[in-house]
DNA sequence: GTCTATAATCAGATAGAC
DNA sequence: GTCTATCTGATTATAGAC
C-alpha cells in the first residue's frame, strides 16, 4: 500500500536518518520503561550521545518524540502483519498479532502513553504519520474481525468497534506488568494466560 | 473484621476529619480525570479552598494524598462488597463487583496511578492503610476466585492470581475509556460489553 | 547540525508570622 | 492549623557561536 520509492540517498542523508533511528529507538525504550512523563528530553539526548538542542532540529517538540515512536511501533506491527502466512485465517491472524503484542510488551519494547494527556493527544491527533498508521492497522484488524465474526468464530453479539478496542488494549494491559512483576511465570506463561482470557474470558469452558 | 472503636469526637476533631474527607475527595476527583502526573498539589489546594501549605499539614507529600485517594475508593468497595446478598454465588458476588468497578469508572470516580512510578510505588508499598486495604479486598475476592473455580464456574486452568490482577485490572482498563470517548454506547452498554468480554471472552459461544 | 549555556516556567515542598 | 511568600530543583525549550 505505501508507495516506497526508490531511494537514492547521500552518505550525509544516510547518517541523518541513522540517527533520527537512534533517537527514535530511545525514546521508544524509555517509554516502555518509564512512560511520557516519567521520560525527560535530558535523558533521551543522553541515551543518544548528543546535546538536548540538537535532538530539538531533528523533533520540534518532546510530544513528536512520542508520535515518532508511536509511528515506530505501528510500523513494526504493519511488518509483522505482512510477514503473516497467507493461508491463515482471520481469527488465527488475530491471535497472533495479539502474541506479538505481548511479546513486545513482555520484552520491554513497547511505548506506553497516558491517555489522559490532552497537549500529548492533540499532538497525536494533529500527527499525519500517526494517524495514518493508526488507521492502516485499524482497517487490517477490523476486517480480520468483521470476517471472523461472519464466519462465526468471534461473538457477533460485539460491535466490531469493541472487539478492536480491546486487542489495542492489550498494548498496555496491567494484567501484564503484575504478572510480570510477580516473577513467578515466565514470559510465554503470561503470554498464553492473557491471550486466553482475551479469547475465552475467565469462565470454564463448558463440557463438549 | 475492622474493630470501629465507638468514636466521642469534639467539634473540632471533627471538623477535622471533615476537612480531610474534602481534601481526599479533591484528589480522588483529580486522579480520576487527569491522572497522578498531571494533577498537581495546587489544584488540589485550591479545589478544597484551602493553601498549599495548610494541605502539608494534612497529607506529608502528593504520594499520600494519592495514596488516601486508593485508600477512600478501597473502602468504597468493600462497602459495597459488605452489602452483597448473602445467598449469592461467588461468581455472582465477582460479577457484581467488576460491574461496580466499571460503573464508578464510568462515572469519572476511579482515581487511576500510573503503574511505572517509582516514587510513588514505594510510597505506596510503605502506607500501612492502603497495603491493609489491598490485602483485604484481595483475600475476599481471591476466595470467591478459588470457590468458583472449585465449583466448575469459573476456568481452573487459570491461576486464580492471574484472574485477580484480571478483575483489578478492569479499574484502569482502556477499553472503557476509548468506548466512552467514542459516544457511541451508553453507560450501560459499555458495561455489559466489558463484562461479557471479560468472562465469556471474544470468541463466539459453543452453540450449546 | 552540533554544541555550550541559558532562558523561562512550573511544581513540590517549606519558612515563619499569626 | 492556616495563611502568604518563598525556596529549590527539575524540565522544556531556545539563543547564538562554530
Amino acid at each position: 500500500m505505501t508507495s516506497d520509492a526508490a531511494p537514492k540517498l547521500t552518505f550525509k542523508q544516510r547518517m541523518l536518518i541513522a540517527r533520527e533511528e537512534a533517537i527514535v529507538h530511545a525514546v521508544n525504550r524509555l517509554l516502555a520503561e518509564k512512560g511520557f512523563d516519567a521520560m525527560t528530553v535530558d535523558e533521551v539526548a543522553a541515551q543518544v550521545g548528543i546535546a538536548k538542542a540538537s535532538l530539538y532540529k531533528h523533533f520540534p517538540s518532546k510530544e513528536d518524540l512520542a508520535a515518532a515512536a508511536m509511528v515506530r511501533v505501528m510500523r513494526r506491527a504493519q511488518d509483522f502483519i505482512n510477514a503473516l502466512p497467507q493461508e491463515a485465517s482471520p481469527l488465527e491472524n488475530l491471535r497472533s498479532v495479539v502474541r506479538w503484542v505481548l511479546q513486545v510488551k513482555l520484552a520491554g519494547d513497547m511505548p506506553t502513553l497516558p491517555s489522559q494527556n490532552s497537549s500529548l493527544r492533540s499532538a497525536l491527533l494533529g500527527n499525519r504519520a500517526y494517524m495514518d498508521g493508526l488507521m492502516e492497522i485499524s482497517d487490517t484488524l477490523g476486517a480480520w474481525i468483521e470476517a471472523a465474526q461472519a464466519g462465526g468464530q468471534l461473538n457477533a453479539q460485539l460491535p466490531a468497534i469493541a472487539i478492536l478496542y480491546t486487542f489495542f488494549a492489550r498494548a498496555c494491559d496491567s494484567v501484564v506488568e503484575f504478572l510480570q512483576m510477580g516473577e513467578l511465570f515466565t514470559d510465554e506463561q503470561i503470554v498464553d494466560m492473557v491471550l486466553t482470557t482475551c479469547f475465552d474470558g475467565l469462565n470454564a469452558r463448558q463440557p463438549s
